[in-house]
DNA sequence: ACCTGAACACCGTTCAAGT
DNA sequence: ACCTGAACACCGTTCAAGT
């Protein structure tokens, strides 16, 4: 690999919105309702020229290319992620609240599952999101680089969790499929293991929305016990 | 979206190795190179035909199409996950290592980031791995669903640690790159929110490597803990 | 049974040329 | 300053045809 310096859009200006035509806004609202509808085989350059009616290439003058294009769409993800005052409802409860509002973004914009981690998060509402969770964990109590780090262990959490939950979906989703069927998938291919098939056998395939948020609570209950502990030390 | 049944390679049979020449192993193998050599872009339908001096086309006669490649592929990591026997060594100590160890094979096959929580993990390796961490919590004593929460959150958080992790060390790594100029970048975005750029400024950008390390001690720490905490009730 | 090349329907991106 | 179409260098996949 030559040597390329770091870049990312939030660190250009943007050119100029003119005409009543197109804009940077113009062309990131397109993108969104292409990838809400279609999901993240909608979204091509010329797809998204077409919608626009101007020519694929036209949109090259408004962002550099499709990653930068990607990094502005992610950042409206972090938009949908509401956090309640620290100072109001105590750290745990805004902890608890805006992780349920993390998966919930997600959820509702599958096609960012696939960005999450992979792009850099240093649009505005990104940064929005995480000064307020340094907020949420300083008025814990927690101190320098410590503070940081459960920022991240936090939304790594909720981001591994959640990332799985949609492939499921999209697997599954929007199709016809016969939950019995896919247990059965499952179970044949864990035959091996009684104690994974058991399992298999009895974890609620007619319902795995209510198993998969029982797991995140799980998860979550026993990932703020822990960072409670570290306060504690 | 029309109605398609949800499949796997793993739910087919294999198609018998005849020749000394092409068969799944062979194809596996050298996709595998190519990915660990030229990262992912470095893997495409035609160029591993051409690696195995065969069509492209030739491929289609043993997988039946790139994703079900791709989850032979990414069975293949799971096989550098090891587990200490939690009967001998304690399922703490089990799982700690066992994490250790996760984020290990990841790190060292960057390529598969793009592939975690989106691809069924239904391959042998993946089902060993997944019946090690069940003996491991149950042995630690967990019951009923909770044992498959617990392996779900042991995983949700060593996977969404280290998945940025890698998207940090490629746009980085191996490339001539100066920390100072990053730092930089972020100090840019970040400058309307003093706390974060105070951070920002201390954050070890001179060694990232080892922020990492603390950064999932602390959190596999704190999920540990919190797993033990759901125990005690 | 296994392999092939040609063909189809796409991609992102560059660039000289237009207004 | 903004937009265009043509062109380049790719993709995954299908399929009739070959051995």
């Amino acid at each position: 690999m030559s040597s390329k310096a770091f870049s990312s859009v939030w660190l250009r200006e943007s050119r100029k919105a003119t005409s009543p035509g197109r804009s940077r806004e113009e062309i990131v609202r397109a993108a969104l309702e292409l990838l809400d509808e279609e999901g993240p085989s909608g979204l091509s350059m010329r797809k998204l020229g077409a919608k626009l009616q101007a020519g694929a290439t036209s949109l090259y003058w408004y962002v550099a290319n499709k990653d930068e294009l990607l990094e502005l769409l992610y950042d409206e993800v972090w938009a949908d992620m509401t956090v309640q005052d620290p100072d109001e409802v105590g750290w745990r409860a805004s902890a608890t609240t805006l992780a349920y509002s993390m998966r919930q973004a997600i959820l509702s914009h599958p096609w960012a599952a696939g960005l999450i981690g992979r792009l850099p998060a240093l649009g505005p509402n990104a940064l929005h999101v995480a000064n307020e969770m340094r907020r949420m964990f300083k008025r814990a109590g927690f101190t320098g680089l410590d503070t940081d780090f459960a920022i991240a262990t936090l939304t790594a959490y909720v981001f591994g969790m959640t990332i799985p939950e949609i492939a499921w979906k999209t697997t599954t989703g929007n199709r016809e499929y016969d939950p019995e069927e896919m247990r059965a998938a499952v179970a044949q291919a864990a035959a091996d293991y009684p104690d994974m098939l058991e399992s298999v056998n009895m974890a609620g395939y007619e319902d795995p929305q209510a198993v998969r948020a029982m797991a995140f609570d799980f998860g979550l209950l026993s990932m703020l016990d822990g960072l409670e502990r570290r306060l504690a030390t």
